[in-house]
DNA sequence: TTGAAAGCGCTAACAC
DNA sequence: GTGTTAGCGCTTTCAA
């Protein structure tokens, strides 16, 4: 089945067929019924890649994330992928599992399949993988690079409000040797989560005691090396913020092999607030970024800079910002406690 | 840059410049040699729209889950499109989330996409999907399907090894109260498990008391329901085995949620081995079915029918063999310690 | 071995 | 409003 057997058997032109199926408004009504029937009888369907072919759009977007097997991504692909098949979109997903070779071909093949459009999730800024694609002209948005460039749209994570949440929280119940387990940081979220954090401790007039911020791998072993490591302190933080989800997961893990209570002798605060987090033991406070509105908001700024004529031109900001989710993982410090002293005085 | 502009440059024919990137050996070198230039000189990269049109093929095979945020799916995944890419494969993610429109909608995309064969990796073997794709003459591999038809090949799960390994570690163990949560019994590989259990109970010359078999939802939450369920019985169970890893980590935390210590008063088994399985609290004894090697098979199945030259007519089955990994949350049996018997007297 | 040319299925410009 | 037709970029006969 093809458009001029479609044609011929409902006794018109391929050109009509075409306008039918697309939905042009100037088809008479009695045609395109006609044409409506034998499409739908037949089970036609349009070859997409000669539509792709002749019209220079394949209503594919590449979607690169680091690692779909990091809780946090799946929740993004499974958005993301809703919203663009709702817009009758496509998705090429590539992971990089943050190694360059790896994404040098993600990018090749979205360019080969000529995507409209790529959507880099990866919170690291590749920067390889920019410039490949920049020198295409095909729409860009990534999350937490520097100012924007031409085709290139930019979703701003305002970490530091959720952050700031999270360190209020602590202080107010009595915290002041609060630890920070950051990501790699090499990758620019990791050390912006970092700033935040840091940032807001000096806003409550706290200080960091040293080696109370080391640097982490947003995995669930490194959480639990690191949370080892501030066990090893002569003196040891009542609290402790953790880049994202998985890493405090990790804590709470250590935490257990060590004998540590949470939230009674440490509390814990994560990032990102993926689905397990409600599900550990105990429940995970945390700082939300919402996933779905990640992806919501990475398929509008594609669709976006489609919309324009000179999409590589193009360049917008976006901003997503965080806020904290209360859970059981947090608690008044000891020495509150004990010496019965009430919240409200700090 | 089209295949043109090579040819000129190259000062030869379009068919040579398709002859040499394509590989024909009857090209020859010197010619081939100032066309690779060209090629590599401009970075050229073929037209996939205008091959897929001209060839037929498109060298994408799509790829059905039924939930890529439930933790077994990611890792298939990605072992998936790692091959994939490998063997200049492209993919279509499609997740059904056991929503027939959605999984209507999931095969219309392929079909549209004109992808070159599908792997349905949901377990549950949706009819409509079925149908519609067979009607398609695409190349088909389901997961324990029945008995193999033409065109549609067959991986079929060994569930019998891992879980009568299970049954017997934990007859080992003492345990003669032993509850099973099943999945959605809709499913046919939940159904198979569940049988499983029942056939290596009986050889083991058990019995099942009543209330025992359960059915869940392969969910955490799910998990929790049923430990609960289980819990409230007259005469609980002393060992529970779980139809997979997400369901057995909800007992967990149910059991957490009731003080009911694991392993020492409840031993519990999963089902998956999913990566998160060895960092729960205690690191979880399951059975493993390993997704990389699912992921190739499921692969290398749709491979085998495409290389032959009628592929609606092949049809091949696979096996998957499944196997305990033991872990801590199993222990012997509290009546067994308490009365000092030791386990080599079951 | 190489090249000329006919399409693959569709869209869009143009003519009616 | 509808039909005719020229391509989109490639592969693949068929002749040379």
């Amino acid at each position: 089945m093809n458009i001029r057997e479609v044609a011929k058997k409902a006794k018109v032109s391929t050109a009509t067929v075409s306008r039918t199926i697309n939905h042009v408004s100037t088809v008479d009504p009695q045609l395109a019924k006609r044409v409506w029937k034998v499409v739908e009888q037949f089970g036609f369907h349009p070859n997409v890649q000669a539509r792709a072919l002749v019209s220079g759009r394949s209503r594919i977007v590449g979607l690169v994330v680091s690692e779909i097997t990091n809780p946090f991504f799946p929740e993004i692909v499974r958005a993301f992928e809703e919203i663009a098949v709702d817009h009758n979109y496509e998705i090429l997903l590539g992971s990089t599992g943050s190694d360059s070779k790896r994404t040098e071909l993600a990018v090749r093949r979205m360019i080969e399949r000529r995507v409209d459009g790529v959507a880099v999730l990866t919170f690291g800024m590749e920067e390889d993988l920019m410039a490949h694609l920049r020198y295409r002209k095909v729409p860009l948005v990534f999350v937490d690079v520097g100012p924007p460039v031409n085709g290139v749209s930019n979703i701003n994570i305002d970490y530091q409000t959720g952050i700031r949440q999270g360190v209020q929280h602590l202080a107010g119940l009595g915290h002041r040797r609060i630890a920070f387990i950051s990501g790699p940081l090499r990758l620019k979220s990791a050390q912006a989560r970092k700033k935040a954090f840091e940032t807001a401790i000096r806003e409550k007039q706290l200080r960091i005691p040293k080696g109370f911020v080391i640097e982490g791998d947003h995995t669930l072993e490194g959480g639990m090396r690191c949370l080892a490591r501030l066990a090893a302190l002569k003196s040891r933080p009542t609290a402790v913020m953790c880049s994202n989800d998985m890493t405090a997961i990790g804590v709470l893990r250590e935490a257990y092999e060590l004998g540590i209570s949470i939230p009674d002798q440490l509390s814990v605060v994560g990032f990102d607030d993926i689905h397990l987090a409600q599900f550990v033991t105990p429940p995970l406070t945390t700082i939300q970024m919402s996933q779905t509105a990640l992806a919501r908001l990475a398929f509008d700024a594609l669709m976006d800079a489609l919309k324009v004529e000179c999409p590589s031109e193009t360049s917008r900001n976006y901003v997503l910002t965080t806020s904290l989710v209360l859970r059981k993982s947090t608690a008044l410090a000891a020495q509150v406690r004990e010496s019965g002293i009430c919240q409200s005085l700090f």
